[in-house]
DNA sequence: AGTTGACTCTGACCTTGCGTCATAGTTTAC
DNA sequence: GTAAACTATGACGCAAGGTCAGAGTCAACT
């Protein structure tokens, strides 16, 4: 657990900035101490990271936080996109270098704007946002989610998490259980409920998340014990294989 | 000369970014009609150039008109720096790419925030900066510009392009002749007067630029009939020449 | 000449992503 | 136990425009 003068001194983002992306649900700090103090973690730090890449590609603040927290945000996706947008930067920046040098050797006369132009990065930027921010799970969610306090927010992260710590508790036993089958559907039930209409194949891909070693699978570890998240993916897998 | 519409369509600067630039001073437009519409001409494509090009790095735009109407600008010297900037900026967009690529084989375990430092390119920034802002000449037209209107400026603007209307009237004559080293004299008068300590040296600096093709020749052409530029020119050399 | 539609102007207010106090409580270190 | 160095919240300021309203202008067609 660092406190913000340590992730600050670590990443380069001011404390200010750090306060703000806490108060808008873009960074929530990990926990509070009982006098207020913000402490992050390890998945927090992973966060900030994909929030400064995109910060760096000038999406908007808000826009950053509907992504990340998309139901069905794939960080690989991302990360492609991303690569793809810094690559048109690059490019962009190489076209003003060479405009720069064509001032220098053949003076300002024949004027070329094309260079400043952002037509291309700008029209790929907007599709990559609207491919998060437009599915319809994710308009399901924000209409559920609308009015919804920090606090209530982090009310159901709990009651998710306690899900989890039932898990946890029978991690031993067998993923195909009709104890771990009972708590799979619960899941379900809880993500339909709360936050989107969660289908077998979503599920399905939320489980691989829970196993793939991310911040997803952290936390869940933290709420249910070592390999929680290893024996959630399974119990899901059996869950829907078994519906088909 | 173009109305806004066409230069907004040409540079893709907006509008009103266009009415922005134009009151603060940063890019005026070249004339007005009866109906105030804003009018601009070649060399005001020409700054527009220069001011997007600092923009593109991220330059406040009251930092990029001190800049510009430093009495010692010098463009090739602002080109070079503008080009080691986006050298930098290119690096900086090669790491975060680098990361990213790093991300997606290895995972994110391994954080790293160095892509993310810009103290580097802050640095040179600033001091690029200062190169131009903090000079002796640059720091007394400061002071006696204070408080002048745009209409001041533009009427200042207006008594120096007279001197060279004058000055297109002899260009036929010897520019080391009597006529023209007194015109030279009262230039050099009227900027010291003016706008900064005008010594013979900053005068034949001077010179060259009316001279060299750019847009103060091209506006002084404009006052004076093809050639004035020129002729200011060599009157001014052997002015200077004279007093050695 | 009149009208219409596309422009232009100015001015006022809104927005984003912070920086900068001010004020007040907290922790740590000696 | 007190000083120094943090932290939190809140209010305000700022840059660089976007957006909208109200009013004037220009060009073209009828």
């Amino acid at each position: 657990m660092m406190i913000v003068h340590e992730v600050s001194e670590l990443t380069g983002v001011s404390i200010r900035a750090l306060h703000i992306y806490d108060r808008m649900g873009l960074l929530p700090a990990s926990q509070k101490t009982e006098s207020g103090y913000r402490l992050y973690d390890d998945a927090a730090l992973e966060r900030l990271q994909q929030v400064l890449l995109f910060r760096e590609l000038d999406f908007p603040l808000k826009d950053i936080r509907k992504i990340i927290d998309s139901p069905v945000f794939d960080r690989n996706k991302a990360l492609e996109q991303q690569i793809e947008l810094l690559k048109m930067k690059k490019e962009h920046i190489e076209n003003l270098i060479d405009l720069a040098r064509g001032i220098q050797l053949r003076g300002v006369k024949h004027m070329n704007f094309d260079a400043f132009d952002t037509k291309k990065l700008d029209e790929y930027a907007r599709q990559a946002k609207e491919s998060w921010g437009s599915t319809p799970e994710w308009k399901e969610y924000e209409q559920k989610s609308a009015g919804r306090t920090v606090e209530d927010n982090r009310n159901l992260a709990d009651r998710m998490m306690a899900i989890f710590t039932e898990m946890g508790q029978i991690r031993d036993q067998d993923p195909a259980g009709e104890k771990a089958q009972q708590l799979v559907k619960k899941l379900q039930d809880f993500i339909t409920e709360n936050m989107y209409t969660c289908s077998d194949q979503i599920l399905s891909g939320l489980g691989k998340a829970y196993a793939g070693g991310g911040s997803m699978n952290e936390n869940i570890d933290k709420a249910g014990g070592e390999g929680t998240g290893e024996f959630a993916h399974r119990a899901i897998e059996a869950y829907v294989q078994g519906r088909k």
